[in-house]
DNA sequence: TTGACAGCTTAACGCTGTTCAGTTCAGGCT
DNA sequence: AGCCTGAACTGAACAGCGTTAAGCTGTCAA
C-alpha cells in the first residue's frame, strides 16, 4: 500500500498525489484508505519509512572500509535512491519513521565511527551533518530538476546571466551550481567529510 | 502584503496559511489577491524572497574578516533568520526568488573567497554546500520544533530510547541530536567550513 | 461628461482530506 | 444450520481549499 503510493509518487508528484488517485490505484474507494491509516500525513510517515528501509540493505558497510568511505557509500547511497522518487528529498525531510528498523544501521555506523576514534558524540554529530547536507542537497536538486533529466525552465543559467546582469561573478557560480549537480555533490561531500575529520575526530586518532 | 502573509505564517503555520485567512487579514475577500499575485505559488515565492531580503542587510561583511568568519557569520544569520518563521525553511527551501537584489550580496561573498584565494568555481562550490548544510539543519530543526521551544512529542529522547531498545549508540545519539540543536549547528558548521578550506581552497593559499 | 482602469466583491466550480453510518463477507462457535 | 464478530470496504456527505468569471465601485484624465 505505501508501496503503491510510492510507484505513484513518480508517476503523479506530490501534488498528484491525492487519496482519490491512491485508491483508484488499489481499486477502491477513497475512504477505506482510512482503514490503513488515520491521516494522510500517517500514509506519507510510511512512505519515508518504506523509503528508508528499502535504502537499508545497500547502506550494508564494506567490510576493511575507512570511516571516510563507509560515510561517502552512505551519503551516495541516500542521495542516490531520493534521487529515485519523485519529490523524494520532500517526502523524506522532516518526516519521522513508523519504525525502528533503522536503528541497527545507525548502531553499526556509530560503532564504525567509534573504532575509528571517534568520540560518541563527536560520531553523532558526523551521522546528523552528513545527512544533513545531502537532504538539503537532494531538496535543491530535485527543485531544479523536479523530473529527472528535465530542468525548471526558471533555472537556466542563461536565462540568469541575463536577469542578474552586472555582477559577473554571481553569473559564473549559477552556472556551476545548476550545470553538473553530480560533481556538485561529490565536492561538498568531500568537504563535509574532510572537515569531520578536522573538527570531529579527536587529535590522536588523526594522526596514526 | 507578502508582509501580511509572513506574520499571519507565525501565527498559523504553514498549513493554516490559506488565501481566505490571508485575505481577512488584510480586510479584502480572497479572490482580491489575485489581482496581486497569478497564484499562491507566486506569493509563497515573495514571500521567500521577502526574508531574504530582510536577511541581506544582516549579512554585510564585517570589515577585515577572514573567509571563515565571513562563512561562519552568513550560516549563522540564515539560520536565526529561518527560525524566526514558522515552517521558514520548507518556504525558503527549493522556492525560486522573484527578485534579483541578492546578486549583490553573492557577488560580494564570493570575491571575497576569491581574495582569500578560492578559485571562481571552488568559491561557488563553497557558497552552496554552505546554503544547502544549512537548510538542511534548519528543516529537520523545524521538523523537530515546529513551533520554536515546543518540542513535537515523537522526537523525546525518552520515549525515543524506550523504542530502540537495544542499541545504545543510537539512543545516546539520539539525545545529543535532539538535546542542543543550537550546538549541533555550531559543530556541523565548523566541519563544513574546516572540509571547505582543506578540500575546496588550493593548497598555496592554505599555507600563508 | 465620458471613459479607462485599478481594485475589489459575489457567486460558483471542481477538487481536497475527512467523517459517518451502513454493507459485505469470511471464519469460528454453539 | 444459525449466529456472531471483526475486518475491509462503500456511498453520501461536509467543510474547506485554490481558482475563475462576471460585475460593481471609485478615482483620475481627457
Amino acid at each position: 500500500m505505501a508501496d503503491t503510493a510510492l510507484r505513484l509518487l513518480n508517476e503523479v508528484g506530490l501534488d498528484g498525489l491525492t487519496l482519490r488517485r491512491i485508491a483508484k490505484e488499489l481499486n477502491v474507494q477513497a475512504p477505506a484508505l482510512y482503514w490503513h491509516f488515520k491521516s494522510k500525513q500517517e500514509l506519507l510517515d510510511e512512505m519515508a519509512t518504506e523509503m528508508f528501509r528499502r535504502m537499508v540493505p545497500m547502506l550494508a558497510l564494506p567490510e576493511g572500509a575507512t570511516w571516510q568511505e563507509v560515510m561517502a557509500h552512505a551519503a551516495h547511497v541516500v542521495r542516490r535512491d531520493l534521487l529515485g522518487y519523485r519529490d523524494g528529498a520532500k517526502v523524506f525531510g522532516g518526516t519521522r519513521f513508523t519504525d525502528d528498523f533503522y536503528a541497527g544501521t545507525l548502531e553499526s555506523f556509530l560503532q564504525v565511527c567509534l573504532d575509528a576514534g571517534f568520540t560518541t558524540r563527536g560520531a553523532a554529530r558526523a551521522w546528523f551533518t552528513l545527512n544533513t547536507y545531502t537532504m538539503g542537497y537532494v531538496i535543491e536538486e530535485q527543485s531544479v530538476y523536479p523530473v529527472p533529466g528535465e530542468r525548471d525552465p526558471a533555472y537556466d543559467p542563461e536565462v540568469r546571466a541575463r536577469r542578474l546582469g552586472d555582477a559577473p561573478l554571481a553569473i559564473e557560480a549559477g552556472r556551476e551550481f545548476f550545470e553538473d549537480l553530480e560533481a556538485g555533490f561529490d565536492d561538498g561531500l568531500r568537504a563535509v567529510i574532510a572537515g569531520i575529520g578536522v573538527t570531529l575526530l579527536p587529535a590522536p586518532a588523526r594522526c596514526e
